[in-house]
DNA sequence: CCTTGACCTTCCAGTCACTGGAATCCTTAT
DNA sequence: ATAAGGATTCCAGTGACTGGAAGGTCAAGG
C-alpha cells in the first residue's frame, strides 16, 4: 500500500511517517517503481504503536525505546515499567506545575472586577504590587 | 545600565532581553558610545512584568497585550479580566487533557508486573490489545 | 602603556515534533 | 490525450528561547 493508505490506516499523516523516516524512527519504507514508499500490514502496526504511544505523551526518543523493547522478545518488563514510571513522574511535574500557575491566575483574577475602571489586581500583581505571581515561576508547560 | 545588570534585577537572562527586542516585545535599549545597550529603572520593571506573566504562562503575544493594557491609562478592567480568563481556560485545558493522560499510564503501569518476566501490558496495549492508550490522542502538552 | 578578564556585540545553529507549501513526477481513468 | 489525485523532494516556519563562536569594549592592576 501507498503512504496515503498507511496514514489512513494507522492514523499517522502522510508528512509525519516521512518526517519518522528521516528521523531514524522508523526504518526506511521499500519503494514501488515510480519511487513510492510502499507499506505491509507489519508498518502499519508499527505506526499505530507510534501513535498510541505519542497519545500518551512520550517523546519520540522513548517511543524508540518502546518500540525496541517491544520488538525485544527477551525483554523484561520491568525496563518497561520503570519507563514508563519515568514519563509519568514527567506527566505529574507538568500538572503541578500548571495547577499552581492555575491557582495564582484564578486569585488574581477573582480580585478583579472586570468592569469599565482601569484598576485591576492582575496587571498591578504582575507589575509588583502584589505576591501571586511572583512564586510561580517554573515552566512546567 | 548595561544588559547583564539589567538582567540580574530583572530576573530576565540577557539573551531573552535581546531575543525579546528582536522580536519586538519591547523597544530597541539605547546605546552607549561603546554600542552597548542601556537600560534604566522602567525597562527593568517592564522586564520584571514580563518575567512574571511568563510565570502565569501567558504566550508572548499575550504578554504584549497585557503590556499595552498596562501602559494604557484608559483601560477597561474588563478587558483584562477577559484575556486572563481565556488564558485559563487554556491551562484548565492543558490540565485536562494531561490528566487524562496521567490515567491511561497510570492504569496500564499499575497492570504491569515490573519484574523479569517479557510480557507487559503497557506493550501490549499500545500494540492495540487493550483499549486504554487508544482514547487518550489529544495534544494537550 | 599593556594586559587581563569580565562584559558586551552580532550572527548562526539547535531545540521538539511536526506542518505548510512549492515544484515536479507517477498512476489511473475517461 | 488529458485531467485528477496521488506521490516525491526540499525549504521554511512554528514558540520561546538557549548555546556557542568570533570579535569589540571597559576598568583595574602591573
Amino acid at each position: 500500500m501507498n503512504i496515503g493508505t498507511a496514514a489512513r490506516a494507522s492514523g499517522v499523516p502522510a508528512k509525519t511517517i516521512r518526517y519518522y523516516e528521516e528521523i531514524g524512527l522508523i526504518r526506511p519504507a521499500g519503494r514501488s517503481n515510480g519511487n513510492y514508499r510502499v507499506y505491509g500490514d507489519l508498518e502499519v502496526e508499527t505506526l499505530r504503536f507510534i501513535r498510541r504511544a505519542r497519545g500518551l505523551g512520550f517523546s519520540v526518543d522513548e517511543v524508540a525505546e518502546l518500540l525496541d523493547l517491544w520488538r525485544d522478545r527477551g525483554r523484561n518488563s520491568r525496563q518497561v515499567k520503570a519507563l514508563a514510571n519515568r514519563h509519568l513522574a514527567d506527566i505529574d511535574g507538568k500538572i503541578a506545575g500548571l495547577k499552581t500557575m492555575r491557582d495564582s491566575l484564578n486569585e488574581l483574577i477573582e480580585r478583579c472586577h472586570g468592569d469599565s475602571r482601569p484598576d485591576c489586581p492582575i496587571l498591578a500583581d504582575l507589575a509588583g504590587q502584589g505576591g501571586v505571581a511572583e512564586t510561580s515561576d517554573k515552566k512546567s508547560d
